[in-house]
DNA sequence: TATGAATGAGCATTCATTCAT
DNA sequence: CATGAATGAATGCTCATTCAT
C-alpha cells in the first residue's frame, strides 16, 4: 500500500530511505542494490519500502528526481552571480561548483553518474539542461553582444552535453590525461574562442 | 570448461554467440539479459556458452572488445582521406560515418552504447581515444599549421568525449532540440573556431 | 541473509528444515538431497532454507551436530545405571540401547550413518567418543580393579570403533550372517575376557 | 556403444580409465570426480568412457572391484605363510601388510576409501571378509586347538569388521590419539587374550 | 503503521550423455 | 574406433514482493 506522507514521521521515513538509496547505488550500483540494503541502511523494516513506493524502481526514481532537483536548485543559486561575469569566469567557477557538488558526501553524485548508464540519465537530464539554458539566457541580458552569436541551440547543446560528460568521464578517471583545472581552462577557451570569433563575424556581415 | 575454438564449427559458434550478445543487449540492456536470451538468440544450447566463456560477464567482455575493434578499424580506415580534409569537412564526415556506423543493423551499436553506463565504457574507451589522436596527429601532419595550437591535450579530450557524448545523447532523443546535422555543423564551427582563434593568436604573439 | 531465530515461528521452520534434512538424507544420501527436496519435505518455500542456512552445506552441518547431541545425551543419560553394572551386562544394555536409538523412527539414524561417509563422520565422532569414555571412567570408578588392563587408550580405541562399525554393518546387512544378540554376546565376550586376562596377567606379576 | 575389449590397445584404454578414476576419486571424492576429469587423467577424449562403459557409475563400480580384487589378492597371497605364524604375528603381520597396501601410491586407496560411505562399501567387501575366513581355516588347519574357541563366526565378524574400521579411521585421522603400532598390539592383544580364553574354557569344560 | 518471516519465480552455472565427424 | 562440440535437465541460490502479526 502506497501511502502519501502527510506526518511527520513519514516524511522523515521517506527522506531516509532515499538517501538509503544514494548510499547504496554509490557504493554497489543500482543493480546489486537490493530492497534489503536499503531497508538496512535506511534502519527500517523491509516492509516499510512498500508503505511508501510501489516498487523499487520507483525508489531510484524518487532518487534521480531529488539528485536532478539538487543540482538544478545549484545552478539556479548561482546563476545570479555567475551571469555578471565574463564568459571564461563563467565557465571556470560554474565548473568549480560542479565539481564541489559531484564530489561532496564522498563523492556520492559523481559515483552514481558513473554507476547510471545514459539511457537512463536522459530521462531525467531535461530540467538540468533548462537550468543551464537559464544560465545562458540571464548571461546574455547583462552581455548583449552574446546575441549575436549564431546558432545557439546547437552550440549550447554540445557545449552542455559535452561538457557534462567530459567532466564526469574525467572525475571518475583514476589515472587523468589532464588535470581538472586544464579541462575548465580548455573548456572556457573553447566557448570564448567560440564566442569571440562569431562576434568577429557578426560584426563584418554588419 | 572454456575451449578455444579451433575447428570451424566452434569458431561460428563463438561468432553467434557474440551477436547474439549484441542483439540481446541492444534490446534488453545488460543486466536484463540472461543467458538463456543469448543462447536462444544464437541458436545454441545454454551449456554452449560455457565450452567457450567462463562465465556471462565474458561474453559481455568479448562484446565490448569486438564493438570497440570495429569502431577503432571504422576509424583508422578512414584516417588517410579524411585527415587530408580541411577541418570543417574532417568534423563533418567523421561524424557522418560515425552516425552511419552507430546505426547500422537497425542501431545495434547506438542502442548497446546507450545501454552501456559510463563506467563500464570507461575500459573500453582508451582504444577509440588513441585512434582519434591518431587521425589528429595525421591532419596536423597535413596541416602543419595546426602545430600552433595551445593545449592540445586538453582541447582534444573535451572536443573527443564531449563529442562522442553529444551524438549519442543525440541519436538517443526521440525528439531531438536540433538535428542531426545541425549538430554537425556545430561541432565542426566549435572546432573550426576554436583552431582559427589559436591561429591568431599566434600569429600575434611571433 | 542469515537470521538468529527470535520467534516461535522462526524456531519451528528450523527444526521443521533439520528434520527434513534427516528424512531426506536416510531416503537418498546428502549428494542426492536436493535444496528442493529439503524445502518440500520441511512444508517451506527454498527461500526459507537461506533465512536460517548460509547454504546447503550448514543444513547439513546443524543436522550432523543434532545427530551427535542425541547420541551423546543417550549415553550420558544411561551411564549413571550402566556403570554400576558388570561388564558383560554394560556392553550389552548398551549395545540394546544403541540399536534402539538408530532404529528408532523408521531406522532414520542408521540410515543416516549408512549413508555418510567415514570422512565426514569423523568431524563428529568426538564428542561420542568422549561420552564413550567418561562411561568407561564411570565403570572403572564403580569397577576399580579395572584400573589394572594395560594399553586402555588402545583397547578402548579399538572397542570403541570397531564396535561402532560392526553394529552399523550389521544392522545394514539385509542377510546378516550372525544375529543382532549374537554380535553382543561376541562383544560382550571379547571385552569380558580381555578384562579379564588382563586382570590375571596383572595379578601374576604383582 | 558398450564394448567388450578384444584388442590389446582398448584393453590398455579401460585400464587407463580404471586407474584415473582411482587417482581422481582419491583427489576430490566419487561426487566431486565428473567425467571430463576421468577423461583428462586417462588422456582420452570424454565420448571414450562410454566406449566400455555405460555410464559413471558402472566405472565407478570397475574401480571398487579391482580394489577389492587387489586386497583379496594380497591377504590370498600372504595366507600360506601368515597361517603358520602364532596368532599374535599373523595379527601383527596383516595389519602391517594391510597397511603397506592402503598407503601406497600416495595413499591412493586409503583415500578411496575414506571418500567412500559404508553402504557403497558393503557391495564390494563380501569377497575381503571370504579371504579373511580363508586366511581364519588356514590358521586353524595349523593351530587345532583353535577350533575349540565357541562362536567363531560372531568372533570374527566383530575382528574383522572393527579391525578394518579401526585401522582406516586411525589411519585417516590427521592426530591420531595412538599410533599404528599400539593398535597393532592392542588388536593382537585383544584377539590373542580372547582366544587364549576361550581355550581356557574349553579346557575347564571338558 | 511497521515489521520481517515467508515465498517462489527466475537466474547462472554444471555435467552426464549423445552423435556427427 | 576415437573424438569433443553440443545439449539441456537439473541444481544451488537470490531477492522483490507480500501479508500475518
Amino acid at each position: 500500500m502506497v501511502r502519501t506522507p502527510k506526518q511527520q514521521r513519514a516524511k522523515t521515513t521517506v527522506d531516509a530511505i532515499i538517501d538509503a538509496s544514494f548510499i547504496c547505488v554509490a557504493k554497489r550500483g543500482s543493480s546489486d542494490t537490493t530492497t534489503r540494503h536499503i531497508a538496512d541502511t535506511a534502519g527500517v523494516g523491509v516492509g516499510s519500502l512498500y508503505e511508501y513506493f510501489t516498487d523499487k524502481e520507483m525508489i531510484f526514481e524518487a532518487m534521480n528526481q531529488r539528485f536532478v532537483k539538487e543540482v538544478v536548485s545549484m545552478i539556479m543559486s548561482n546563476t545570479p552571480i555567475l551571469s555578471k561575469k565574463n564568459s571564461d569566469e563563467v565557465i571556470r567557477e560554474l565548473l568549480s561548483k560542479l565539481k564541489e557538488f559531484l564530489c561532496k558526501n564522498d563523492e556520492r553524485y559523481l559515483k552514481i553518474i558513473r554507476q547510471t548508464n545514459s539511457f537512463d540519465l536522459r530521462h531525467y537530464i531535461e530540467p538540468i539542461e533548462k537550468a543551464l539554458r537559464e544560465l545562458l539566457m540571464a548571461y546574455v541580458m547583462n552581455h548583449p553582444e552574446g546575441v549575436k552569436v549564431r546558432n545557439i541551440p546547437a552550440a549550447s547543446y554540445t557545449f552542455i552535453y559535452g561538457g557534462i560528460f567530459s567532466i564526469v568521464n574525467l572525475l571518475s578517471d583514476p589515472a587523468p590525461p589532464i588535470t581538472f583545472d586544464e579541462l575548465a581552462d580548455g573548456l572556457a577557451n573553447i566557448i570564448g574562442h567560440y564566442v569571440s570569433k562569431e562576434l568577429e563575424i557578426a560584426a563584418q556581415s554588419s
